[in-house]
DNA sequence: GTAATTGCAAATCATTTGCTTCGTA
DNA sequence: TACGAAGCAAATGATTTGCAATTAC
């Protein structure tokens, strides 16, 4: 069994525990998660060879806010129309560039220097369960060639 | 003259050198933009006092499109329905922490040490004009409470 | 005076919801 | 079999756009 597949049986597990019934859209939904690095849009998602014309949108919308109730996915606020999601995999933390002007989106390969001061923020602000979320903007080779 | 009406001023003339023409929504605007601290909605721009009645959500979005073209305000990728928007003063970079749970964010007093890391993500992938945004999440003090 | 900006209305796009039917546990 | 999930259609909310009227420079 691939690393791949293992990671996808193992959540599928997880759903199971927090009650969800395992139907072929919540298959389809995790394992296009599972297949990227990166942080997925849900028009990608929609558009997707696998869902598009085979799940309905309210379908995955509503597996989207479900999955992330229960802590398997988790949203993240990159600047585009559309909402983006990864996998909330523990102690799996990762950081992103964003082309402003392509929307292209790349893994950091780097030691997050953020995660110690959560703990500190958490002291400081009363603020409870505080996670981070960390961002650079700017402008892609390709773009910036382009221009 | 206040720090704030100074400040006023100065945003106004960058608007001018920008070649755009100063008009009440834009007052109106930037003044609401200059008097908080943190980011702000376009919801609460759209429904602020001074713009509510007297100005129309296109012209509001149009100019908020437009100050962003021209460096004058950073849209920042909160998880909300709806974008905020911030003053793009230079030197005057700030964190938050979000409430999950009824959205409040607060503005972080405390040094943040990502800036730094800037150079080194664009020498590492070829970006350019690289910033960040750094937000940190979890549940407020007050939200905590009333579970 | 003239080109940029506004207001209004209509269009678009993302997301949500109601309700009936279907399929997993 | 029973209850959660899916599909479909309609509602909502945010944002965008076309165009004629207005206004800053």
């Amino acid at each position: 069994m691939s690393k791949r597949e293992d990671t996808l049986s193992h959540l599928l597990d997880r759903c199971r525990e927090e009650g969800m019934r395992i139907t072929a859209a919540l298959e389809k939904i995790l394992s296009l998660l599972n297949s990227k690095e990166g942080p997925v849009t849900v028009k990608s998602l929609l558009k997707s060879k696998n869902i598009e014309g085979s799940c309905d949108p309210a379908t995955i919308y509503r597996l989207l806010q479900k999955l992330e109730e229960n802590g398997i996915i988790r949203k993240i606020g990159l600047h585009d129309r559309s909402t983006h999601f990864i996998l909330n995999e523990s102690g799996q933390h990762r950081d992103y560039v964003v082309c402003l002007d392509c929307g292209d989106v790349e893994v950091l390969e780097m030691t997050c220097p953020v995660e110690e001061l959560e703990n500190k923020v958490s002291k400081n602000t009363g603020f409870q369960d505080v996670y981070h979320e960390l961002q650079f903007y700017g402008i892609c080779p390709e773009c910036a060639k382009g221009k």
